[in-house]
RNA sequence: CGGGGCGUAGCGCAGCCUGGUUAGCGCGCCUGCCUUGGGAGCAGGAGGUCGUAGGUUCGAAUCCUACCGCCCCGACCA
């Protein structure tokens, strides 16, 4: 491609609207410009970008056995009320009439849409295992689009669905994908970690999210330094505590603590520290207040509660309502004598002679011990993991990172087959229920990601594999006909060559095409001016660190092509 | 939806508080000269419903009201 003639608008200044750095980039390198909020078009260096993981994505799926298909866009309501995620998707599913006045929605997800389409062909154990996929542009109408492409609500997406004969099948065919997934990301050059998740609202029985790390990702996630556990923040188990400590129950005492809310306020007043405290915080779960405890230096993890307490939704409950559902102020709750339910954290069932509210203003109680002196309806691991715990798996050091989620992958089981009475005749002549897996692949999202993870101050530096172009040659000097001639010429061997080239053929200063060239993270940069004249060779610079050298310009595009074979292989 | 901010040329911004000629600046764009190894210089030029609608006023980018849009934080999130 010729750089004069490619619609690649880069932008010298940051534009107001991107705050986080794959955003900016992706604006001022002429990847895309934004129609409307969570929106935007793809231009066509971006959509190289995206076309280079499609491309690995469709390899890989298709090495792991599964069929691309293209599922609708625009969906019956009939089939999400099949499913009940009608009602239960929320506002995020983008519904509307059609003509006929037929509700209708835009696909966030395609389970439905694939069930109802296996349950029609699909009849005999003998036609299973079957994995079908497709990559699409999904619509989910996100409440606070961010991030450019790392959160909007139009996004391209690979997502694939497995159908099984049993479970163990499944399986198997989860095993796959995830196997699948891991030479994706390897192959498109990113740093990741796999690790548990939460099934989320999707459900299913157990799930893993692919993370690329990067410093401004969304997720917190675990991992262990000495084994290969790896979780997302919501799920990472923490250790049960050991047995309590031996030590006498002493008696319970009220304490005035005037005005002592927080528990640091608390802390210092009664000489105590925030491990020897148990707090009691109000959750508002699908409408009911609950109380939770944990130790005054934890937090709770809100997707743990959840799980426990079977609700859609939880958020801590404010001043007004705390007062309203217990009676008592802010600051002064605990557990004893209030009548909401109760539920614990692992640590406060070992904890001996706390401190808690005396659910009266200005009181705290002292020496309290959970079953003697109140009673809890349920004990869980209820708190956020901290880096100082044990690795849940192997007792080693833990790690917290960020990271960007770019897939997920999900055992369904029958979930969506049973809701919509999608079923298979096994060996026996009996009807079963399909056994399902769903497995998705944020498109968009990767680019963005590998993006966070792979710049500089200069600009984007693509890991080869996803590099638009793989190389760009700057003519330093149009004017000059040597040069110009021998521009050419190594454009035309490295096309030749399948080399993908941009050609810098504007009339620009040298100074304007260096510049770009850093923007748009093109992997090797080719330059021929000056000493192209005085000695015949040219330049090649890696983006990457910056190496350069001087080649002589016949041996130029053998060398780059192995370089390049060398990256994306590897 | 709650909180905060912003809407003035393609992009980044000033002007608004304290209303008053022809609405500015930098970048980009066009023409010419000159220059050419890290976003040059000079000269000339094009480009604006000041988000929209209404109001106040002799007069509104500026003051008031409503609406629309965008960004950030939170809730939310296969």
């Amino acid at each position: 491609m010729r750089y004069s003639q490619i619609l690649l608008p880069t932008l010298k200044e940051n534009p107001a609207e991107a705050e986080v750095v794959s955003h900016r980039l992706m604006l001022r390198a002429g990847f895309m410009r934004k129609l409307t909020s969570g929106i935007y078009t793809y231009l066509p260096f971006g959509l190289a970008a995206i076309r280079k993981v499609e491309r690995i994505v469709r390899e890989e799926m298709n090495r792991a056995g599964a069929q691309e298909l293209a599922l609708p866009m625009v969906q019956p309501a009939d089939l999400w009320i099949e499913t009940g995620r009608y009602e239960k998707y929320g506002p995020e599913l983008l519904r509307f009439k059609d003509r006929h006045n037929r509700e209708s929605c835009l696909g966030p997800t395609h389970e439905e849409v694939i069930t109802d389409l296996v349950r029609r062909e699909i009849h005999s154990y003998r036609d299973l295992p079957v994995n079908l996929y497709q990559i699409q542009t999904k619509f989910r109408d996100e409440i606070r689009p961010r991030f450019g492409l790392m959160r909007g609500r139009e996004f391209l997406m690979k997502d694939a669905y497995s159908f099984d004969v049993s479970d163990e099948m499944a399986e198997v065919s989860y095993r796959k994908m995830y196997e699948a997934y891991k030479r994706i990301f390897t192959r498109c050059g990113l740093e990741f970690r796999a690790v548990e998740a939460d099934s989320g609202t999707i459900g299913g029985s157990f799930s893993h999210e692919f993370m690329v790390l990067a410093k401004t990702g969304e997720d917190t996630i675990v991992v262990c330094k000495n084994c290969d556990y790896a979780a997302n923040m919501e799920k990472a188990a923490v250790r049960p505590p050991s047995a309590p400590a031996a030590v006498d129950m002493l008696e319970m005492t009220k304490v005035e603590t005037p005005g002592k809310r927080k528990v640091e306020a608390v802390c210092e007043f009664l000489n105590i520290e925030p491990a020897d405290l148990v707090k009691t915080l109000v959750y508002i779960a699908d409408g009911l207040p609950v109380a939770v405890l944990v130790r005054g230096d934890r937090d709770v993890q809100e997707v743990k509660l959840k799980n426990l307490l079977g609700v859609a939704d939880v958020a801590l409950a404010d001043d007004k309502q705390v007062f309203d559902t217990t009676g008592v102020p802010t600051g002064y709750l605990g557990p004893r004598g209030i009548t909401i339910k109760i539920v614990a954290d692992l640590e406060v069932a070992v904890m001996r002679n706390f401190v808690v509210g005396a659910n009266e203003k200005n009181f705290h109680l002292k020496n309290v011990n959970m079953d003697r002196d109140f009673t809890v309806e349920a004990v869980a691991d209820l708190r956020q993991i901290t880096p100082d715990d044990p690795c849940p798996s192997c007792n080693g050091r833990l790690e917290l990172t960020e990271g960007i989620e770019v897939g997920h992958v999900f055992k369904l089981g029958t979930k969506y087959s049973e809701a919509m009475q999608a079923v298979f005749q096994d060996s026996d002549g009996l009807e079963k229920p399909f056994v399902m897996g769903c497995y998705g692949i944020g498109i968009t999202r990767v680019v963005a990601a590998a993006i966070e993870q792979n710049h500089d101050q200069n600009g984007i530096v693509f890991p080869v594999p996803l590099a638009p172009f793989q190389a760009i040659i700057l003519n330093l000097d149009l004017k000059d006909a040597a040069i110009s001639r021998a521009a050419e010429d190594l454009y035309q061997s490295l096309q030749d060559l399948g080399v993908e080239t941009l050609l810098d053929d504007r009339d620009e200063r040298p100074g304007s095409k260096f510049k770009d060239a850093d923007l748009l993270g093109i992997p090797f940069r080719i330059m021929i001016g000056k000493r192209f004249s005085k000695d015949g060779v040219v330049e090649v610079r890696r983006r990457r660190d910056g190496f350069t050298e001087e080649v002589s310009i016949d041996h130029l595009p053998g060398i780059l092509q192995a370089r390049i074979a060398a990256e994306i292989s590897g």
